[in-house]
DNA sequence: ATATTTAACGAAAACGTTTTCGTGTTGATA
DNA sequence: TATCAACACGAAAACGTTTTCGTTAAATAT
C-alpha cells in the first residue's frame, strides 16, 4: 500500500509521447507547438502548451544531446580541487559557462598520470563538447602528451590553463609567471635588500621554472649576482600536506646557513607563509629583518600575520578566459558546420591569452 | 588544403554503424561481438574487436544514458566552491562517486535561491541520476523548499549534507555540530577559562545555530551562567571577504568592552584566526591571555600564527559517506527495477548519517 | 527422409528529441 | 467545377546503443 501511494504522488518526469498521448496528436505535433512553430494553429497550440505547463514538461538533455551531437557542457580537469587557486579557476569557468549556457563537470587527476588519462577517456565519449584543464605534475614529469593529441585529433578542443606545455597545440591560459617573479624581486630590490633568496619547486612544473628565471633575470638587470646558495629547492613531489615539519627544517636550516638573507621570494603561498614562521621562530622580525613575497593570492596570504605580500595570480579571471575560449571554438564549429563552404582556413591558430600579474603589497614587505 | 589535412589526421570517433559497415556485418552482431556474446562466432568475433581496438572504438556514453535511463553522473551542487571545506567534501564524493563508476558535474548556488533553483532544473532534466547538496544561504532565510520537493518526487533521490533542513524527507549527512560546540567549550573550561565567549553567525544557517546551542549547553551543564554580553553574533550576509576590516573592528570592540574575555569560540575557521590577530593587536597573547577554539579544519588553522586549536569538520569523509548512500540507493533502485516483485516496504525510511567531530589541539590552547 | 535442434546472424524496437517531407482537408481562384 | 495554395497535421528518419525476436542454414535426431 506504501508503495502504491508512492507511486501516486510520484510525478516522474513526462515526455513528448505521453503529452501526444494524452491530447491524442502526434509526437511531432507537441514538439512543434511547444517551440511555437506557427504549423500549428492557434488552438492546438494554446491546448498543448498549456498541458505541458501543468505537467512541468522540460525536454530531456539526454536525448537532445544526443540528437544534436553536443552536450553544452564541459569537462574540466584538475590536479586537485583542495587548493585555492583551482577553486578560483572553477568559479570563473563555471561563471561564465552558466551564463552562455554550459554546465560543468569536473574530474580530479590527483596528480598523477593514469587518472588523468581515465578521466580523459570518461569524458570523452560523447559527455562533454571540450575540455578546460591543467597538467598534472606526473604528466609533466614522464613528458607523455598523448592523450592530449588523441582527443585533439578526435576534434574535441582542449584549453589549457596555468600548467601548460608546447608540445600540445591548444588554446592556453597563464599567467605570466616570468614577469611576475621580476616584478616580486624587484619589488625586494627596491625595499633594500641585498641578499635575497628564492624558495622554489623542483624544475619540472613549469610554473616553477618560469618564476625561477623570472627571478634570476631580475637579479641580473639590476646588478645582483645570483648565488646558488640563495636558492632552495623543494622536493614536493610526496603530498606537501603531511609534510609541513620537514618543510619547516628545510628552510630554517637554509635560514640558518644563510644568516645574511634579507628577502625572501617564494613560488607559492605556502612556502612563503612557511618562511615567514620560521623566521619568526628564529627570531627575525618581518618586514624589519627579512621581507617575503609569495606567488598566487590565497587564503593563507590575506589572513596570515604578518599578512603576505603577493603577485596575484586572478585565477577566477584566468578560469572565465579560459571558458570563453572554449565556447567561443565550440560555437565556432556550430557556424561552421550550417555552412556548406566557409572561407576561413585561419581555423587552426591558436590562443594564448596571457594574464597580467599584480603585486599585492601587505605586511611582510616595507 | 590545410582543411584537407586536418581532415586527414582528424580521427573521429567510429561509431557502431561505421564498424558494421565497413566489416560487412549488421550493427547488432557488432554490438554482440564486442560485449563478447556467444552469439557470435569466434572468427567474427575476433574479426571485430581487433579493428574496434584499431579504431580505438569506446561507446557513446550520451547513447548509453538514453538506452539505460540513467546517466551514471551525480550532480553536486553546493552554495560556493571557494571554500575548503566544500572542496574537501567535493574531494570526498569524487574519490567514491570515480570508485563506483560515476562522475561528477557540479553547480554552484553561489548562496542564490535562485540559482540553487535554475541549476536543479538544468540537472534535473536528465543530465544526471541524483544530487548531493548543501542548502544556499537565502534558501534557508526564505524557507522555501519546494524544488527539493519537487525533485525528490519526480523520483530523483538526493542527499543532502552539512546544511540540511528538517523539512525535506532524503539522507543527510551531517557533523555533530552541537557535540562538537560542547566538546570545544569543554576543553576551554578544562583550561581555566573562566569568560568563554562566542563569535557566530546569525541564527538562520541551521549549523551556526546548533554549535551556539553546543556552547549554551556546555556551559550550563558545567555550572556557568551563559552571559548574552559575551556572544558576538556577525551579520555576514553580505559578502564576507570584503568585509574584513568590519569584522576585524567588530571583535576589536567586542574584546575592548569585554576584557574578561579569556577564551573563545568561533563556529568558523575565520572567525577564530581574525579573534587571534585582533586579540593580539591588544597587546593579548594567546594562549597564555586568552585562548582560542574554531569550528572546521581548513588552512587557516594549519598554518596560523599561532596554529588554531579547532573542531574538524571531516569534509572529505562527508563527502564520501554522502556519495556512498546516494550510490546505494541509485542500485537498489536498478536491482529493484529488475524484479518483477520485491518484498521490501522499508524503502522510504531515509538514512541520516552523523559524523562525530573530533578536536584537533594546536597551539592556540594550553 | 523428415523433423527438430543448434549455430550465427540480421531486423527492428526502444530510449526522447527535432526536423524533413509528405498528405489530406479546406478555402479561394480561374 | 476543376485547380491550386494554404493550412494543419502525421510519418519517419536520425542521433548511437542494447536487446528481443526472428530467420536461415547446417547439424543432429527420429
Amino acid at each position: 500500500m506504501l508503495l502504491y501511494n508512492e507511486f501516486l504522488a510520484m510525478k516522474k518526469k513526462i515526455t513528448l509521447k505521453q503529452i501526444a498521448k494524452e491530447l491524442d496528436v502526434s509526437v511531432s505535433t507537441v514538439s512543434k507547438a511547444l517551440s511555437g512553430s506557427k504549423e500549428i494553429s492557434e488552438d492546438t497550440t494554446q491546448k498543448i502548451q498549456a498541458f505541458a505547463k501543468l505537467y512541468n514538461y522540460k525536454p530531456n538533455n539526454i536525448a537532445l544531446s544526443l540528437k544534436n551531437r553536443k552536450t553544452k557542457t564541459i569537462g574540466i580537469l584538475i590536479p586537485e580541487i583542495v587548493h585555492h587557486f583551482f577553486s578560483t579557476v572553477i568559479r570563473g569557468i563555471e561563471r561564465v559557462a552558466n551564463r552562455r549556457g554550459y554546465n560543468v563537470i569536473v574530474g580530479l587527476s590527483n596528480e598523477s598520470f593514469a587518472k588523468e588519462i581515465i578521466n580523459m577517456e570518461m569524458l570523452a565519449n560523447g559527455s562533454i563538447d571540450g575540455f578546460i584543464l591543467s597538467i598534472s605534475k606526473e604528466t609533466l614529469l614522464k613528458q607523455d602528451y598523448h592523450h592530449f593529441h588523441a582527443t585533439i585529433s578526435q576534434g574535441m578542443p582542449i584549453v589549457m590553463f596555468d600548467r601548460v606545455v608546447s608540445e600540445v597545440e591548444c588554446d592556453k591560459v597563464i599567467v605570466d609567471d616570468f614577469n611576475g617573479a621580476v616584478k616580486a624581486v624587484k619589488k625586494l630590490i627596491e625595499n633594500n635588500c641585498k641578499n635575497i633568496a628564492l624558495i622554489t619547486t623542483m624544475d619540472y612544473v613549469s610554473v616553477g621554472k618560469l618564476r625561477t628565471q623570472g627571478y634570476l633575470e631580475a637579479l641580473e638587470t639590476n646588478g645582483f649576482v645570483p648565488d646558488s646558495n640563495l636558492i632552495l629547492k623543494i622536493d614536493d613531489s610526496l603530498n606537501v600536506e603531511n609534510h609541513l615539519e620537514i618543510l619547516e627544517t628545510e628552510i630554517a636550516q637554509f635560514f640558518q646557513t644563510n644568516p645574511q638573507i634579507d628577502g625572501v621570494f617564494a613560488v607559492n603561498e605556502l612556502y612563503a607563509v612557511t618562511a615567514m614562521k620560521v623566521a619568526k621562530k628564529l627570531g627575525m622580525h618581518v618586514p624589519d629583518d627579512i621581507q617575503v613575497i609569495g606567488f598566487t593570492d590565497g587564503v593563507l596570504s590575506k589572513h596570515a600575520t604578518p599578512s603576505l605580500t603577493t603577485v596575484s595570480q586572478h585565477g577566477q579571471k584566468m578560469g572565465e578566459q579560459a571558458a570563453n575560449l572554449l565556447i567561443d571554438r565550440l560555437d565556432a564549429e556550430d557556424a561552421e558546420s550550417e555552412q556548406y563552404f566557409t572561407n576561413n582556413d585561419k581555423k587552426s591558430d591558436f590562443i594564448k591569452v596571457v594574464i597580467e600579474t599584480e603585486i599585492i603589497e601587505r605586511e611582510s614587505t616595507k
